[in-house]
DNA sequence: TATAAATATTGACACATATCGATATATCTG
DNA sequence: CAGATATATCGATATGTGTCAATATTTATA
């Protein structure tokens, strides 16, 4: 499904502390790269590959400024990402354990245990 | 911080579409291992991989059942996920760019496009 | 107690990812 | 144009993860 692989796209940019860490740091504003640097403990390189996997989530937006990267928080697509939370863990009527629900129901109940917690 | 390492955790646990799959189908409810694995394409020592995955990330509840295996989602789990994913991402007063913005703000400003985009 | 059913664990393998140093690229400054 | 600065890319390496088949474990049933 779509909504599946958009969701994992933004939890795997998400499965990183330094990369959460980011994410709160630009929760104030906008900042470049060399700012976030001087306050994470990790080499330039992996300071771009980090961000290179959070715009390509699109929880963060990079605006180049002269030799500078400007990166903010794409304050939609969190927004976005909370919707898909709330579509797939909230019941649905559709959902498939109702439609396909035959298969569980014909099973003959042989345990006897049934009102154990 | 503490609070990233929970982030992350719940976060890597959605990063597989398998995994978000299986979540879409507790939301109406609880299911057993073999009802979740009649319905998935994967084998049943993966499918017990990724349960103890989702489990261990505290968003689902296991309870056995005589042989059987019943899941459920955590719905307080979800909730202080949300509640996490917006302290995170809100803006904050105590925010590192303010703390620390001397270091910024002493530097001597050079560049002449200041003004672009 | 022996067998069957549901689930968990183990070992192996392929693939992805985080990390770094070194280097390349782009842009400003003198 | 020649440095200097900010950022990106490359290559290498270590670690993590998803997957399966095979096997172990647990519990019910005959």
């Amino acid at each position: 499904m779509e909504q599946y692989k958009k969701l994992t796209t933004i939890c795997k940019a998400l499965s990183d502390p330094a990369r959460v860490q980011i994410l709160d740091m630009l929760s104030c504003g906008e900042m470049c790269a060399c700012e976030l640097l001087q306050r994470l403990q990790i080499s330039q390189s992996t300071l771009s590959h980090h961000m290179k996997v959070l715009i390509n989530s699109k929880l963060v937006i990079g605006k180049k400024k002269a030799t500078w990267m400007n990166y903010s928080l794409n304050s939609e697509r969190i927004s976005s990402f909370h919707e898909l939370l709330i579509a797939i863990t909230e019941p649905k009527d559709e959902c498939i354990c109702n439609i396909s629900s035959k298969s569980v129901s014909d099973e003959p109940i042989k345990w006897n245990d049934f009102d154990n917690k």
